[in-house]
DNA sequence: CTTGACCCTCCCCTTGGAGGAGTCTGTACA
DNA sequence: TGTACAGACTCCTCCAAGGGGAGGGTCAAG
């Protein structure tokens, strides 16, 4: 019923974790109600990587049930919130590596790394790096920071805003929401481009359809073209009147 | 730089996934860019629990990197898919332990599961668990069907295709959403209610400003909202022409 | 009465490292 | 210049969380 094998049951009774509520004159383990439900929590701790050991504590302890739920629900969220940072880092991998560019260094460990660290250790081992292999890291970091310029960076914490927008509940048509908008157009338009809220609405809608930009937002954060889509709209529509 | 433990690189080396470029004559591991780069490839693949003969066969091979990473995106998103039913269903555990009813069990491994298995093994065993712990599954199950109304079993099962559809990446413009959307529609005009695509359409615009409707579908999916809208406007245009 | 699908126990194997013992290097400070 | 201290080296054992397989029992169906 849970998909756990055999041979899992086994090592949780070995191990004291799950005791089967009685065992036949066969000695076939035999499991009630109760003890699903409490290989319901062990897989929920599971999936977080807790020790099986640690998964037993917990289960003895059993504060408040809901508490560990909760408890649980955090984790996994952490949990996802990081998988998003490395899918966004792969994404940015494969974009940066259709255009031909190498991929710098620092970012290249975003979402594995441990950031402090990677500060200190940068700059110490940048010298060695460059007297071993001619190559400076923190050289070519400036670079790709002056190549990436500076009005894709606007995009992506425009995009990012407008995310974290979503997530939170905001509606599309909030004030908030209306404000950011109307600074990424005027940013985009003291940069040489000429976009009206229609022709920025009209650009959102594209977007629903065309698989590259489609999949580039979704894979963002789900939801996050229909969104866009929604406010730009509104946004147009504001302007108009 | 990249976080792992010198034994890992020790083991590393070991089994000859990552070499170093060179030794120093003390024994010393020295790594290059190259090996940095390689490293950051085998983690990305870690991430995902391939066992690392797997990750050492993927890098040997080598096809266009291309596609390794676009492999690799796809896996992650898999995941974070699971990790959102995970999520998923153990917020329902706290709603209904909440509420103090206990959760079927066919729910509760929802995410875990391996869900056609389910199927099967749930006929068979439902006997079973019954003579054995006086407890029936179907029957609670069919209760529950009953006492939820059809037409609000449909709603549901409409909104779960949707979200689904969704999160999957599938176009509100698809086929297959128009078609969800029409035999939705049929379904409400066959009982008793009156509802032509625009009346949906404007229906699922009003939600987006209507804070009960709008947490209630956000609380579902991030996101389902603003594609529910973006597809009954779709499906709405494209019945007017 | 057999067959197939399960289950049992017992024992060894595997993965991906962590820990420790004993030793060597490399740099920093006095 | 010596000395301290961090950190690397090799080699070895240990660990978790099961998986595989041998050798054999069980149970419902045909």
């Amino acid at each position: 019923m849970s998909g756990v094998t055999v041979k899992t049951l086994h090592h949780y009774h070995k191990i004291g974790l799950l005791l089967p509520c009685a065992v036949s004159e066969a000695g076939y383990r035999l499991y009630g109600m109760k003890e699903l439900e409490r290989l319901q929590h062990i897989l929920f701790y599971r999936e977080l990587d807790f020790p099986l050991k640690e998964i037993a504590r917990l289960l003895e302890e059993e504060p408040e049930r809901h508490s560990i739920l909760a408890q649980q629900e955090e984790l996994l969220l952490v949990r996802k919130q990081r998988l998003e940072t490395i899918i966004q880092t792969l994404q940015q991998s494969m974009a940066s590596m259709e255009k031909g560019e190498i991929m710098n260094s620092k970012d290249m460990f975003k979402g594995f790394e441990n950031a402090q660290e990677w500060e200190k250790a940068l700059e110490e081992q940048n010298r060695h790096l460059k007297d071993a292999y001619g190559y400076d890291m923190l050289d070519s970091a400036e670079i790709d920071a002056q190549n990436m310029n500076e009005q894709a960076q606007e995009a992506a914490a425009f995009m990012n805003h407008i995310a974290e927008a979503l997530r939170t509940g905001i509606k599309h048509s909030d004030a908030e929401i209306q404000r950011l908008i109307q600074e990424h157009l005027d940013f985009m338009n003291k940069h040489g481009h000429t976009v009206t809220a229609t022709d920025f609405a009209a650009q959102a809608r594209f977007f629903l359809g065309d698989d590259f930009h489609l999949r580039m937002l979704e894979g963002q954060q789900t939801g996050l073209a229909y969104y866009l889509s929604a406010a730009a709209e509104s946004y147009a529509a504001a302007e108009q009147q």
